[in-house]
Parts: C-alpha cells; sequence; structure tokens
DNA sequence: CGTTGATCAGGAAACGTTTACCGGCACGAT
DNA sequence: ATCGTGCCGGTAAACGTTTCCTGATCAACG
C-alpha cells in the first residue's frame, strides 16, 4: 500500500553519489564540492527522503529528546514547563516526549527505565515522592536531571523550586499587617514539602508576630477542590478564625465557594494567580507562585547542564510575591460594586 | 566518567549465551529452556541491563511512540489529549511525543518531518489552519493520523470535533427561550471553522426562530482576553443587545470582567466550563464544550487506527451541552446572595 | 536400530545512519 | 618533471537489536 520509504542510499544512487557524501551534505560538517552538493541537494526533494531518526540516533550514541515528567497533566507546573521547554527544544533541534507517574512510585519507575533505554539526553522531572522517588537508574545512566517544584531527599541534581517557607511567611505578614490575629491555614498532606513549607512559614511568622497559636488553626485536606470547600466550611462552623490562607490552588477555590453568601466570612489569601481570583466578587488576594519563571530557569538549567555535564548541581529558589485584591482587604463591602444583574429580560422589545 | 551501558552481548557473555537467546528471553516470544531462561534474568539483573531503544526501533522498523500536535499548550484540548491518550499508550507500551505549532504553518511542516523522519505510530493532530494545513507528508509516510477538533479541507482521516452547529444553535434557542430577543454574539476569526460554525448555527437559529438579524450582530475578535472585554465594552456602550454569546472560553472571560459592576447588562452565556464561571457573581450560563470525550475518543480512534490502518477514516462528532446558571436568568439579583464580605479585622480580638 | 520430526540455541545478516580511514587527484614547490 | 601536501569522495565498519536460517540434540516411531 505505502511504497517503502527512501533511505540515504536511495539519494545517493539518485545523485550519483555515495551515502557518505549525502550525509555530509545533510548534516553540512565536512566540506563538499558545490556541483555535488545541488545535486544531493535535488536528490532529497525529488526522491522525498526524510533522515530514518532510529539509525542516526543508533549510530550517534543519543537521541535527542528531553522528556518531561510529571505526576499528573493537571499539575499547574506542567503546561508551563512544556511550553517553556519546547522553545529551548526547538532551538537545539530537540524534541519532547512527556510522560505522567499518576503520583505511583511503581510507574515513575518503570517510567525511568525508559528513558534509560531511549537514552534521552535530559529529565526535567516534578517526582512522586520526597524520599522514595529514587533517581539512581537516571543518575546512572548519566542522564541529567533537573528537579522542578519538589525537592528529593540526598539527590545531588539541580534544583528549581519557589521559596515555599516564605511563600508562608509572606502570606501571614500579609494578613498581620492589614490587622487581622486569628490565623487559620489549609495546608496539603503532611508528607508534601510544598505545601508543609508553606503552613512552617505561616505559622512560623505568626509566632514571630506574637502571636500564640494552637495546633487547631491547621488543618490538612487533600489538595482537591472538594476538600478545600469542606475544611473552610468547618471553620465556618467553627468560627474562631478571622483569616485563612490556603496553600494550593484547587482547595483556594473551594475555600471561596464555602463562603460564598456568607456575611460573617474570614479573610481570604488564596495561592496562585489563577483566572477566577480575579474574575469573583469579592477578588481573592492571592500568593501568586512564579510558575512561569521556575519553568523557565528549570529548562534553561537543564539546557546548559545537557551541554556542561560536569559542572556542580545547583539549586535555584525563586520567591513568590502576594497580590492584593478585596478579600484581604477589612471592612470592604464588595457585593455592593462588583456584581452585576443580566438585565431583565421583560424590558426587551422585539 | 560514566561506565559505558551494558548491551545484550554483555548479558549474553554473563549468562554464557548468545544474544538471539538474550533476545528471546526479554521478548518472551519463543520458548526458551527453563534454565537458560533463569540465567539471562540473573544476567540482566545483575548487569543492569535496559534494552537500547534505537537499535530495537531500528531493527524493527518503527517506533511505539504516538505524538500529540497542538497550535500552543494553552489549548483546552492539549492536557486533556494527554492525559487520555497517555492512559492509552501505557496500556500499549507506548510513549507519547509532544509538539506545538504555535499557530505557524512553518513550524507545523517542519514538525510534520520530524515525526516522519522518527517513524512515530500515529499522530493526534489540532491543526494550524483548515486549508493551508498539508497533511500529505504524514500520510504518504503511512503514518495514521486523527484530526481532533478542527477540520482539514479535503483530508481523508479519522476527525473527532465538537457539533459546533449545533452548539450555536443550542445557544440560540437558550437565549430565546428564556425570552430574550435581541442578540448580539462575539466570534473569533472569520477563517477559524470552529467559533464560525458556532456563529452560524446561532444566527441560523434565531432566523428559524423568527427574529430578523442585521450583520451588526455578529462581533470578532481574536480570541484573547482582553479582545473579548473590548467587544462587550462596545456593546454595553451601544446598548442594543440584550443578551450576548462569546464563542470561546478566553473571550468568555474577558466579556465577563467588562460586564462587572454593569446594571444594565445583558445576559452572558459563555463558552466552556471553566472553573471561573461557577464561581463568579452572578454565576454564567456555558455552553460546554465535551472536551473529555472528545479527547478520549481521538485516543481511541488513534489507537484502533494504529492496529487497523486500512479501514475507511470516519468523523465523530461529539454535542455541546448547555449548563444554565444565573447570567441567562431573568430578573435574577445575584448580587444580594451570591458575594461574600471579608470579616471586618478590627472585630477581631487578638 | 535407524530415520524422521520437532524443538530450541547460535551464527550472521539486516535495519539506516555516521565517520574513520584510505586513496586519488590536483596543485604547488623544489 | 617529480615529489609532497592537502582536499575531498568513497568504502566499509560500527552502533544494538531482532530474526532468518541452520544445525544439533533428543524423542518417537517405524
Amino acid at each position: 500500500m505505502v511504497s517503502p520509504r527512501p533511505t540515504i542510499l536511495d539519494v545517493a544512487r539518485t545523485a550519483g553519489v555515495s551515502s557518505a557524501t549525502v550525509s555530509r551534505v545533510i548534516n553540512g560538517a565536512a566540506s563538499v564540492d558545490k556541483e555535488l552538493s545541488r545535486r544531493v541537494r535535488a536528490a532529497v526533494r525529488s526522491t522525498g527522503y526524510v533522515p530514518n531518526a532510529m539509525g542516526r540516533s543508533l549510530r550517534r550514541g543519543g537521541t535527542s529528546q528531553i522528556a518531561v515528567v510529571a505526576p499528573d497533566a493537571a499539575n499547574p507546573y506542567f503546561t508551563q514547563i512544556i511550553s517553556e521547554v519546547e522553545r529551548i527544544a526547538r532551538g537545539d533541534h530537540q524534541s519532547v516526549t512527556i510522560a505522567h507517574t499518576e503520583d505511583d512510585l511503581e510507574i515513575e519507575r518503570e517510567c525511568f527505565a525508559q528513558l534509560v533505554g531511549r537514552h534521552v539526553s535530559g529529565v526535567l522531572l516534578v517526582p512522586v515522592h520526597s524520599t522514595l522517588t529514587d533517581l539512581s537508574p537516571l543518575t546512572e545512566a548519566g542522564i541529567p536531571v533537573v528537579l522542578v517544584d519538589r525537592w528529593i531527599e540526598g539527590a545531588n541534581t539541580d534544583l528549581v523550586a519557589t521559596d515555599n517557607l516564605d511563600a508562608g511567611r509572606q502570606a501571614a505578614r500579609h494578613l498581620h499587617e492589614r490587622g487581622y490575629r486569628r490565623p487559620a491555614v489549609i495546608g496539603g498532606p503532611s508528607q508534601l514539602r510544598t505545601t508543609e513549607d508553606r503552613v512552617s512559614g505561616y505559622l512560623a511568622a505568626w509566632r514571630e508576630a506574637g502571636i500564640e497559636l494552637d495546633e487547631t488553626v491547621v488543618l490538612r485536606g487533600d489538595l482537591q477542590l472538594e476538600s478545600g470547600a469542606a475544611l473552610m466550611a468547618q471553620i465556618l462552623a467553627e468560627g474562631d478564625a478571622d483569616c485563612v490562607y490556603v496553600t494550593n490552588n484547587r482547595m483556594s477555590a473551594g475555600a471561596f465557594e464555602a463562603m460564598r453568601g456568607r456575611d460573617d466570612a474570614p479573610a481570604l489569601l488564596a495561592t496562585d494567580d489563577d483566572l477566577w481570583t480575579r474574575l469573583v466578587t469579592p477578588s481573592v488576594s492571592v500568593v501568586h507562585q512564579p510558575v512561569r519563571a521556575t519553568s523557565r530557569a528549570a529548562a534553561r538549567m537543564l539546557g546548559q547542564r545537557i551541554a556542561n555535564p560536569d559542572e556542580e548541581p545547583s539549586t535555584t529558589l525563586l520567591r513568590s510575591k502576594i497580590i492584593e485584591r478585596e478579600s484581604t482587604q477589612r471592612g470592604r463591602r464588595p457585593r455592593t460594586d462588583g456584581s452585576w444583574t443580566p438585565r431583565d429580560a421583560g424590558h426587551a422589545s422585539s
């Protein structure tokens, strides 16, 4: 049905030269006679030849593929990393492959083996677990790894992440400065270092500000929207807190939803500058994670680590920043000016 | 620095057998003596052998990689397709590579050539352009292609998309049933078939309902948020329309933003069930595109097309559905119950 | 006991490319 | 005129795997 694809030999025959010359013309390495070069290029066009990447990689001893491995496609870093790393990869004639580990160590392990077998030139990794993820298959195979967002115990590879401890401190300071004094916080699973650091920083900053805290101010969810809603409902029911910091984006949305229509709601400080936070009423103040900058830094770092494998691994921490909106302002009544009403259709004339 | 990776020959030597036997054990095809098989497996473990995918693909004459090609990572289909196709790919021991065309025909062309060279086993494609995208490099190389979301003129490949004409009609009917009579619509660039079909369906349904329309009811934006905001501002300034249908998600958010704080705003019917539409006040009725179902159908279809390349291409159209919220309800006053106020911090005791 | 058939392991070729090596040719210098 | 040098093109090997084909061993059957 489909004619067999032309190989370099077909091109060579058509141009009346050897395969070596064709290769030289294609890769532009050595100098080739003008006339021959012209004939070769013509033959490439006329045969529709496209170099076989498998043969090439086999001979060259390495692919030019960069792998991006993340727990899931919903991870906010994922698409950002993808577009950043693609930009860099395209310039370097590399391609990008991806894999999702679905937060499963076994899948992650298997995935590493595949990447080793495929001789990828580098890996951007958001690991599943801080202690149980085992990088050694990759590192022993000499594959450069850059960790993104999550740290791995004892790994000496590059790391690019946000300074979550600092993010938590900034959150606490922001709320304290605005006069709030009875904080609560919705954290993630205690093994997850990112959210845990945010919680720690938050608590530390409140204590430094002279506020006594008992352990009941920390509630832990599973990062999903529903869990944020449930925990916020609990906070509302207890009625103790006057401000709540939510440490991830999905739970932030849930928390906001649980507060709708409540007059006695505490101030809300959410995480991630997602679209909804500026569209809702009242608009929601957020701790903005520098995802774009992080992704870009990670992609760059991998690029230079591939070019230069034997340098010392480095750690880059990027700072979050607070975007202040209405939800943490004192005494604001956004409901009187922040919403609109669909015009009554009855007024319409046809 | 890094020890060379073991090859199948190292394993063979260690186990005292030939490379052929090792290959047979690994691939589990032919039957091998129990004892030898045991020795081979032991040797694989002790050497840390991982098969070289390049050698394998070269010999087998094909990789097991599925490519996903989309204009940009922000495309709502992108992450959905990724996770669906990955699920299928993993079961089939395939991996997934991606490429973004950045809405650039030249990049898309180059990308196709790469995929041909890499002998990918199939491509899921959201094409850049309905008429200018040229699939022939892929099809001539015998690579199965499934188009997602966007149609290509004259291509006889599989297509999975949403029925946009129907989506537009549903939008019009929804608004008409609720008593609105002076419609407007914010469309995309007229070459973009998806939004254009929605606009056409919308206009057709209004006309069928006996409403006279002139051409001024259609405004065209560039799909970005800012453009939606600008066009909605224009509609508000003219004050003619009593309801507005916005044909893509980004412009929908912009349109909503432009309506905030306006008492005389028309009803809003947006596109895509994004998170913000249910969190804002008033919540926004939407035409929900079945992205998940579409992605899943596309991934399945590619799977079976790879398994079975010579069947007739098919077209699958999935229906949208309307999710009714507050923004298209008559006479609703959501501002009185849809928003909340951060508690005044002054009330707090330390 | 001999022959046939089945089963299974090994040798070697093949996939398509790059590149080390070699040889030939042209040109310049002595 | 002859030799040396340098440039450039071709030949062939090599990358690591799979698989065809062959040969050997063994069992069963005539």
